[in-house]
DNA sequence: GGTAACCTATGTCGTGCGACATAGCGGCCA
DNA sequence: TGGCCGCTATGTCGCACGACATAGGTTACC
């Protein structure tokens, strides 16, 4: 688990990547694109980004000019309610859409903010209307983004609903785990941490305390391990039971 | 607040909509199609289907044949634990599309059942294609839909984290008032209320005796009444104090 | 090199909510 | 007409969790 300042050093890089060449298209969880298809994502993508770790990228309310895919890096999404307490909707990883509430609604009514340096695409809202008008093939791409954007706010649901607090923080490290691991960037069954305790807390509901203690007890009986800034999974099968999880996320998704 | 067997006698009814007659879209919460949107829907649905109360409308895992919108009647969707334990993770109202997940995805993660006798309108699947390549506008209003969807949950999600029992409640009430409201469903400020307290419960992710205890002492403070299927808001001020309602649904949205 | 800010850790105590029990009421069905 | 089921209601008790307090370790910044 994150103790302080680090964050995956990748900060300088180079300057724009071309689509063609997009490091995680590559990866096997991403569906395959048409060479159409690719060149007009590369025409959408205007420019690319870099926030650094605990930095806004979107703000609640705010009319962003772009949406942005997460090339690298980790952010979360969250709303706040105005006595600070905080409620973490979800975590975002590399490949995931962010922002899209923005231009479709009327402003986005949560804030993102990144957890480790962050690397985005922009695409800005303008160029929506000619990928609906030009590319049907993205724009039910689009559609199910969403709807895995609603399936996992859904499953979270059930987490702050129906499950204990032991529960929840198993199915959270599992959740993170094999969404790491999908993405390559799990090494045996350690996978990268950048969120607190108090992340944690505020994402399953729970006061800080109480996530420490908890997340102790499940270190004590050695079904993970907490090292700084990741965690290693010990004992998948007893998490799995201890939460019910349930793998969902199996199919190959699109990636804009 | 619903007793028992009663549900809008609305049963009957006469054969099949057409959407050009479609009692929904003259409300002023769905924004005005085109003609030629319009004959494309029509188009788009084949048939109607009529839920009685209770019944189960698309079981989870299901690939069902078509995604469906409420033309009346109230519905809600779930998820459930192997224990039984039973998260409710929102309520359908008429105009809302539902089932989306099935086809997008590789089938429905969670279950959509009936509060109340349902009409639905019917879209085969495999007509969706011809959407996208054809109606832009629609596919744009479609990821509208799926992102509204993410947004409620999103919501949803704030309430059971962050909030206490009373606030969940009072939320909740205003949340069910206002889109009643929208659909003009309310008479005054007193809207239907198909669910029962286990219901709440479910949805709120409490237990069906404190919601109980909750919600009578929002009577006892004549915050508001609760008559057999019915709720009427008697504070609306101090109901926005006690859960910090935030109205968000205001504008004009699609109807498919 | 002192201090402040951030994160993790652990103890004690209090409370909001869950679990269990019981009751009443109305509808349904044999 | 009697019994069962679904829903609401209310009391008592216990526990999982939150609130508060304190401490130590690490980084950043004067």
């Amino acid at each position: 688990m994150k103790r302080r300042s680090e964050g995956q050093k990748r900060g300088a890089a180079a300057g724009t990547v071309h689509c063609r060449n997009c490091p995680l298209r590559v990866k096997p969880v991403f569906r395959p694109f048409e060479g159409r298809e690719l060149s007009f994502v590369e025409w959408f993508k205007t420019v690319e980004k870099t926030v650094e770790a605990g930095r806004t990228i979107i703000a609640e309310g705010e009319k962003s000019r772009f949406i942005f895919t997460i090339l690298s890096g980790w952010a979360f999404r969250y709303k706040s309610l105005p006595d600070d307490r905080r409620q973490i909707l979800g975590i975002a990883l590399p490949g995931d859409l962010i922002g899209m509430q923005g231009p479709v609604m009327d402003g986005l009514q949560h804030s993102i903010e990144a957890l480790t340096p962050v690397r985005l695409c922009a695409f800005p809202r303008e160029r929506l209307w000619k990928l609906y008008s030009t590319h049907p093939a993205l724009a039910h791409d689009l559609v199910w983004l969403a709807s895995r954007g609603e399936r996992m706010a859904d499953e979270h649901l059930l987490s702050l609903g129906r499950r204990s607090a032991t529960q929840r923080i198993a199915y959270l490290i599992l959740h993170l785990y094999h969404r790491c691991a999908a993405l390559d960037l799990a090494t045996g069954t350690t996978f990268p941490m950048p969120l607190t305790q108090a992340h944690v807390a505020d994402a399953l509901g729970l006061s800080l305390v109480h996530t420490n203690k908890t997340l102790r007890r499940l270190v004590r009986h050695r079904l993970i391990e907490v090292g700084d800034s990741s965690i290693t999974v010990l004992d998948e099968e007893k998490l799995r039971d201890i939460s019910g999880y349930d793998e969902t996320d199996g199919v190959r998704r699109p990636l804009i």
